[in-house]
DNA sequence: ATGAAAGCGCTAACAC
DNA sequence: GTGTTAGCGCTTTCAT
């Protein structure tokens, strides 16, 4: 284990001041290219490291952002770090990383954790039961900016990531009346999030545009585990008239329930139309390949982390922008095509 | 935007000296109970938050684990953060997390962050295409521990952490042999990695057990993209005898390849059985349910933390531990059982 | 273009 | 049980 090589060693090497040492290896303009060269050159020979720590100490900045989503094993979440990676390192941004785990609790901690590791700023998608923004508020209070993406709660001082979920719902529900179903039923979460309550909304629009009555039986909501499935499928046979069409906000569930559908005997899209939310990879794969709406979780990561790295070189402030609107469009395959003849307009 | 609070202004209105509000802070055995009451509290009442980067200055340590995976999309690796996440929670280790993405360069490039960020240590998967481990030689020269989980390569200095891959994928080659398949397909990834390597030992084992002959053109070698999938099954088409049995070192590919076996006219498992690997969701999404290999992603995670985190305590040296080897099962599920009557052993 | 020197906030050796 | 003090390695103001 070797001694770190400090910038006064390299000065001593080379008769020179640390302070000229530092300026060189950070690029400073007022050093001769000459002497800069020679420093850079002997920091390699001497396997210097810059001290983050040191460094951040005196400049009261990590360069390091917070990320906080609800889990990570989903196609759209890896997809989201990895267009916030991508311009964070182009920024030289570093990034933390962290699970909720769906319970505000381990939200509440990472949090913390954020708030001391000092990030200059947080990215954050909320977990399945986080009521309310309280636990940001000492970074608030600090000015260290927020921003929420995908699974937001509105605060005056923060601005949202968002797609159209209202509209989004109400097309993928106007699709399924396009097909001919006219007993849409609808599987969701948590109604406090964002994203489901303005999916339902949009539900509730396409239906009453469409002279269908709303019915409160026909929406039921879960926490998407594979052991809900069962039960799920349970209810839905139970009812009277049994659906034709459901629009389930999670293309894995929505996978599950397209298998348990079949099991019990019912054919899809034929008996039961279905569409899901996402465009995971899974809807290529279960059978009849699902219909979904797709959102690009690599544009809404980098926007995310470009807007929030621009604030922070006070570039542009968000601080004037309340939300940022991505695209989505529907995605027709076979879980929801009844009408084979009638081409569907997406 | 306020000040930070420090333990200097926290030692000036409470008229001590900071090295006692420090140790206070940090529950050092040698201060009162009392007064250690009233600074922790008085720290609360000013918003009082450590200042990590003055603390790993000084104390050489940072308290940190970099983690470096392939991808973060899958069940399984998310399972494996999970794990690695509740173990360093415990033992107060902050986590950073990064994606290679597969590629080596962007390994490289995550190992020099991580570098730079003075982790205590790290946790590697490795990437698709890494063929040495040069590029950790600057930690390991360091003395940084490095410990390599589930995609390795043997370095002397460093402990891998596995699953007995060989065994595995024996096994999964008998359980075919065992439901009658005679002309079996192995498709898998870059034989550089351990994992697909010793997978085909094991596939080759079986066979060589059972008197089949091993035949190369019977052995692809994918990147486990959905591209890919077309052209695999036109080049398993042309194979004359057709197979009747494919063993693929991935469930999702797997679960690609049944519904393309499916749609060119294939009935699985009687035409062409089908056993995966690593128990992922989707296993139960397919149709037919596929058989794979299990194996326990948290546990994994949490014991390549235990590991790394005793080792950095100095409660245990990991340097002598060459590999530890992890549980795995056979899940015997519908995609692979040809002979229904017979049950088969697991 | 370069140097001197102060200080970021904390910890720990040493003193009492 | 508590205080004094000297840095950890860097950046930056001010001076030259």
């Amino acid at each position: 284990m070797e001694k770190e090589t400090t910038i006064y060693d390299i000065a001593e090497q080379l008769n020179i001041s640390p302070a000229t040492v530092s300026r060189a290896l950070n690029d400073h303009p007022a050093i001769n290219i000459d002497t800069k060269k020679i420093i850079i050159s002997k920091a390699k020979e001497m396997g210097y490291r810059t001290n983050i720590f040191a460094s951040n100490l005196r400049r009261k900045k990590t360069n390091t952002i917070g990320v906080i989503v609800p889990r990570l094993n989903s196609y759209f979440m890896s997809t989201v770090l990895a267009g916030m990676e991508k311009v964070a390192n182009e920024a030289s941004y570093n990034l933390i990383i962290a699970q909720s785990l769906e319970s505000v609790k381990k939200e509440m901690a990472n949090v913390k954790t954020m708030f001391n590791s000092r990030v200059d700023g947080l990215l954050v998608s909320l977990a399945y039961d986080t009521e309310n923004l309280d636990h940001f508020e000492p970074l608030i209070k600090k000015g260290i900016p927020i921003l929420f993406f995908d699974r937001v709660l509105t605060h005056k001082k923060c601005t949202s990531i968002v797609i159209d979920n209202l509209k989004a719902g109400y097309e993928a529900t106007n699709h399924l009346i396009e097909q001919g179903c006219k007993r849409i039923m609808h599987i969701t979460g948590n109604l406090q999030r964002n994203v489901y309550q303005d999916r339902l909304k949009g539900y509730r629009l396409a239906l009453a545009e469409n002279n269908i009555a709303y019915c409160e039986d026909l929406v039921r909501i879960t926490d998407f585990s594979y052991q809900s499935v069962s039960e799920m499928i349970q209810y839905l046979k139970m009812l009277n008239p049994i659906p034709d069409g459901i629009f389930i906000t999670n293309d894995f569930y929505a996978a599950y329930c397209i298998v348990a559908l079949k099991q019990a005997g019912f054919s899809v899209p034929e008996d039961i139309a279905v569409v899901g939310f996402n465009d995971d990879p899974i809807a290529m794969v279960v059978e009849p390949h699902l219909s979904t709406i797709r959102y690009h979780g690599q544009e809404m990561g980098e926007v995310a982390a470009k807007s929030l790295i621009s604030h922070l070189n006070e570039q542009l402030s968000i601080k004037d922008t309340n939300a940022i609107i991505l695209h989505y469009e529907l995605i027709v395959r076979k879980s929801s095509l009844k009408a084979k003849t009638i081409g569907a307009k997406s």
